[in-house]
DNA sequence: GTGAAAGCGCTAACAG
DNA sequence: CTGTTAGCGCTTTCAC
């Protein structure tokens, strides 16, 4: 590693100008004659020449890096995001964004104290210029531990406490209506749901959005079972719905993982998908489309999102925006064949 | 953005040392007084002090951070990346050995050729010390610039060309012999292949190693369809086997996702997994958990492997390593039920 | 329009 | 064991 590539300095020397007028080149700064313009171009193109990012952080204090973080808990935490689609499709949108930029998005997971300590770390270190994150779980103390270390921030999602901090979220509310409207609309009597964890806003939101259609419609009180996002979890509480309420008609999970294991679950029982038993996901992740039958769904528009957050960060880190900036997009309903 | 945190200097001044002295104590180094190594900390402590990396990264020439590149083509690539848990293995592993070492991952796409100059620059920067790289495609350019751009890397599996570079593989060739012997063993004697794309040498290598025993054991040519590491290909190679070869009764499929769509398939058209068809996967993907019914498969360690990469790459970066590091791994039978 | 010079914050010899 | 002294490679006033 005593690679010393060649510097401002060489590349000067070789253009017979001074490293400034090289910077400027480099820059893309205007005032530098046209004709030594190329002359520095060409000494940079024979000298290999590649700025080196260190020294120009260190002057500029940008990295022009932004972390996009995922942070949750627990053993091989990596693997189990890239399980859920969802995530991809942050990645794919946030990449987007800023890739036109010229911003770098780094992917770090924070699924533990120590994770979560070295993420803050890098930040404070200014190795990135912000944070993008994706939280998992309703406690979790990154949001604050980057607020508390001055780190600009957006948040996928309305966190759980009251936070002053930027994010972007849909309408969960109303996304649990479609689901409800849309299965009544169909027929299906006997609704049950697979909600989302409860401490999280979108869980709440999404049931109690379900929930209010159902009663406005005089559908009374329905059962529910709580999920884990997961498709196990999706699976089990579908058991569950089953032995106590076998003669439900209709379903709502919380997300299409959790509908993914229900639809397993009832084919192995026997019930037809949608004739049976309908079924509505949420997301409108790759699964929704993999899945058998094709789920029926609300659909999130994750990478506009994620762009979104990627364009307040920006906002924020060239000072442009001021206080928190906060973008709520609508939900909409994909019918597919599951429902 | 006009945070100025304190410095090294902020530090020293509240201490009532020199600068070195703090450099020392945040560094580790010893050769300095407990007495003071407290006091120091404290001072750290009431100022809030974080070093810059940039400044850092500057003299010791060293980022403290390696890129994990996943490399391919398409649109929405990030999300398809993500869709097969295979990924998340990579990760996994690689976080997991590089946490201990006080080095961050950062995860970057090169799915385009303005974002593989993206990452080249990336690393010629600096910003990184070096790379991990799985590469999707035979005519990956990718390594070749890194390779160019005298980056170290490490690869994850053996490059189509050879490539004075180091790399982590697994022994294909006797994986898609485990494969073969085992549909055997169990009785299947109408076998058909879906294959990984042929232009990599995995793929040649798992079809080579699936023929060769079923060669060895008189059990002639077999068709094969090639298909492209997607659920969709290894649904639509499992249709054509069905309609060229009715008689079919044991699938080999190059990965977990093919051989989730062949099981779809044949569900879908009345066949029984494994008693009318049996179907071998591979990968030991968190697919072949979730999959019904679950695969039998060829596993590989990936996670084990991952590490293996980062600690070859560790390795070359503080030069105890010379010339390519190449780890070949053994594949092993993972029987569930599907065969 | 271009160059000279002053750091950015840190580590690493080198003295003492 | 500790302090002094040089830079690392770049951007950026400030003169010319």
């Amino acid at each position: 590693m005593t690679k010393r590539g060649p510097t401002l300095e060489d590349v000067a020397r070789e253009a017979g100008v001074s490293r400034a007028t090289v910077s400027r080149v480099v820059n893309g700064v205007r005032n530098v004659d046209p004709g030594l313009q190329d002359v520095v171009r060409q000494a940079i193109e024979t000298t290999g020449y590649s700025p080196n990012g260190a020294a120009r952080s260190l002057v500029t204090r940008r990295a022009e890096t932004v972390a996009l973080l995922v942070s949750g808990a627990g053993d091989g935490f990596a693997a189990r995001v890239f399980a859920d689609p969802f995530f991809g499709r942050i990645v794919s949108g946030a990449v987007t964004y800023l890739r036109g930029r010229a911003m770098h998005p780094v992917l770090m997971f924070a699924e533990s104290d120590e994770a979560r300590s070295q993420v803050v770390d890098y930040l404070r270190r200014g190795s990135a210029d912000g944070a993008l994150v994706v939280s998992l779980q309703a406690d979790d103390p990154l949001p604050q531990m980057l607020l508390h270390a001055r780190v600009p921030v957006v948040l996928f999602a309305r966190p759980p406490q009251p936070l002053p901090v930027s994010y972007v979220d849909i309408d969960h509310y109303q996304g649990g209506r479609l689901a409800a409207e849309h299965l009544l609309a169909r027929g299906s009597r006997r609704l049950a749901a697979i909600s989302a964890p409860q401490d999280l806003p979108a869980g709440r939101d999404r049931l109690a959005g379900f929930r209010d259609a159902l009663d406005h419609a005089g559908r009374g009180p329905v059962p529910v079972v709580e999920g884990a996002f997961t498709l196990d979890s999706g699976a089990a509480a579908m058991i569950r719905i089953l032995e106590e309420h076998p003669e439900v008609d209709g379903v709502f999970a919380a997300n299409d993982l959790m509908a993914q294991g229900a639809c397993q679950i009832l084919r192995e029982q026997g019930r037809r998908v949608p004739d049976d038993v309908a079924v509505v996901g949420f997301d409108d992740s790759s699964i929704a489309v993999t899945c058998r039958p094709p789920l029926t769904t609300v659909r999130q528009p994750v990478e506009k999102m994620a762009a979104a957050m990627a364009e307040a960060l920006a906002g924020h880190l060239q000072g442009s925006a001021s206080g928190q900036t906060r973008v709520v997009f609508d939900p909409e309903l994909v019918v597919r064949e599951s429902a």
